[in-house]
DNA sequence: TTGTAAGCGTTATCAT
DNA sequence: ATGATAACGCTTACAA
């Protein structure tokens, strides 16, 4: 049922060597024969089998995609991107979805190593300790580049947004603009990049503009919305007089949170306290006191590190890039400032 | 550097096939054996090769997946849940992306076929019109289930709302509850099933409810943003005494695009003309007059259709079934109706 | 319980 | 320009 090339070989009376030069349109075989060949091939319905070409290649023309999660924006909005340049070139996606479970990516690596991927392109999830797998990967001469959510000095690039310095921009504008002094940070998992970034970037600013930042200010918010909500509390628990003013949450879910908790505690956004987050999405301008955020640019992402991955699977050079993202910074109502809302 | 089976056999001076059978757990290696050839396949860091393994076995485990657009929210939505049974199933899934464009989904599908995926969950790009490649598909064997946009008659299963239904059910709702008689229809592409069906189902309940409908009310909107506006424009363009009261959309982008239409004109949602639309999103409860909608179970149909096609992969019955997921009526104020905004 | 031989569909290499 | 042969890494079928 399935054609092959040594069946059109056969029905043709040639070898198969012939049929599949002819195929793949290399130089060396006559016009007509070729033209007997295409046409015999389509009539016969036949479709080239990649695996067998893989195996002998070895060479797949996929690339593997490992994402922590697919519910929000962000990443479908990433694999966009990662699929628009992967289609340009000629490659193949197959995604994995770890579900933000460390040991489910273990496993979603593995099956891509033994899918054959040209390379893989991946954000790690959250729950992640363990970076040798990474590291291996690399050594093992593997094509790897990371995106949003980077583990740095392994050796392989990373397409991500400039976290330091938006986090620098957006405390600046809280500090400069609203002449808050008093600033807590619900910060991401200090393993992973945006955790520790974004942390870097606020401590850096309140140090230009010689603020304290209370112990107490630095929360563990993970990244989830729950988690957002607990920090906040913790917050919310110290005796008034030490409680922040302003807090930065390291993305939108903690934001929304911790919004949850500044409300139940019958407080106002921004009049008592004024809140800001990582990570633009949709939701952000819809509650009633619009969030004001630092958008990220996720299809630019995308596209960024196919482009690397693929680059490197085909140049062969380990070129080993720290690809920087610009993001933007959307001010809305929740940190104070006044706001026309948006319509679409 | 990539370690093979042969390698570890070599290593332990025995035979491959004994290295075969004691990496997949058969029944027939002595114990000692065995622990002996994992350890050492873990220490040398050995992973199958399924590409190998697929050209002899003719089942590569991957299912590949066919989506007209990956912007919005409900296809990605739908990718969970399919990701999320193949997981649960031990599929991997390939990802193509048609981008609404009917060439391009021939590509998409030839790749497919020559990856030799098990099977093929397919939402059909709207420009498609000519149905015989499914045909072929099923014809040759091929496992193909059609989700959200299908295909009937052809002999391949289908996962999809209950369109008819859903669009008697919001019909009826402008008709009984806000009692419109004047009501008109920005209806999808005759040639896939949501177009038919969302205009089968308001027709049905019009006739039942003995309302004429005009002929200029049954308008071309295509399934994009500015197509919408150009057929509302249309609506608008007719004499005052000819316009529609209510508006149905085929979708929410259709919707949207009316919208603007409408508020161009000056004209006041619903005071001046009620609109309601199919596919629930998150903008359409952020806008000014926040619009009524179905909303669609997304990750269910994934679900569904992802286990469907498993299932029949894995069984070879050809068992063909429509299988219907209900949505949901979101009663907002575009309608007519008062309305508490959601928080969150 | 273990081994041998053949073959999956394709392409690389060397020959003609 | 075309063909013969071997090989990619694995599993099936059969033999020992």
């Amino acid at each position: 049922m399935k054609v092959t090339i040594k069946e059109i070989a056969e029905k043709l009376d040639i070898s198969p060597m012939t049929v599949s030069r002819a195929l793949n349109n290399r130089e060396n075989v006559k016009k007509e024969t070729r033209e007997m060949i295409l046409e015999t091939a389509k009539k016969m319905g036949y479709r080239p089998n990649y695996i067998a070409r893989s195996l002998v290649t070895n060479k797949t023309n996929t690339i593997g995609v490992v994402v922590p999660e697919i519910s929000h924006s962000f990443f479908p909005e990433v694999i966009r991107g990662i699929e628009e340049v992967t289609y340009e070139k000629g490659y193949n996606l197959i995604l994995m979805h770890s579900s933000e479970d460390a040991q489910r990516e273990v496993s979603a690596i593995a099956t891509l190593e033994s899918k054959q991927v040209d390379g893989i392109l991946i954000s790690i999830a959250e729950t992640v300790e363990d970076f040798s797998i990474y590291k291996n990967l690399v050594d093992e001469g593997y094509h790897l580049v990371f995106f949003d959510r980077c583990v740095k000095g392994i050796g392989a690039s990373c397409v991500r947004l400039n976290d330091i310095e938006s986090a620098r921009k957006i405390t600046q504008h809280l500090i400069k603009k609203h002449r808050y002094k008093r600033i807590a940070h619900l910060k991401g998992p200090d393993k992973i990049s945006i955790g520790k970034d974004r942390l870097d970037g606020f401590l850096s600013a309140m140090k230009e503009n010689n603020l304290k930042v209370n112990k107490d200010w630095i929360v563990d918010a993970g990244l989830k919305e729950s988690e957002g909500k607990r920090a906040m509390s913790k917050l919310l628990d110290l005796p008034k007089s030490r409680q922040p003013r302003a807090v930065i949450a390291v993305n939108a879910p903690v934001a929304f949170g911790a919004i949850e908790a500044i409300k139940e505690r019958g407080l106002r956004i921004p009049e008592d306290i004024a809140i800001v987050a990582f990570s633009d999405n949709i939701r952000a301008q819809l509650i009633s006191s619009p969030l004001t955020t630092v958008r990220q640019p996720a299809y630019e992402i995308g596209r960024k590190a196919a482009e690397k991955l693929i680059s490197s699977i085909e140049s062969e050079v380990a070129d080993v890039e720290d690809i920087v993202v610009n993001a933007e910074l959307v001010i809305r109502r929740s940190c104070g400032c006044t706001y026309e809302p948006e319509e679409k």
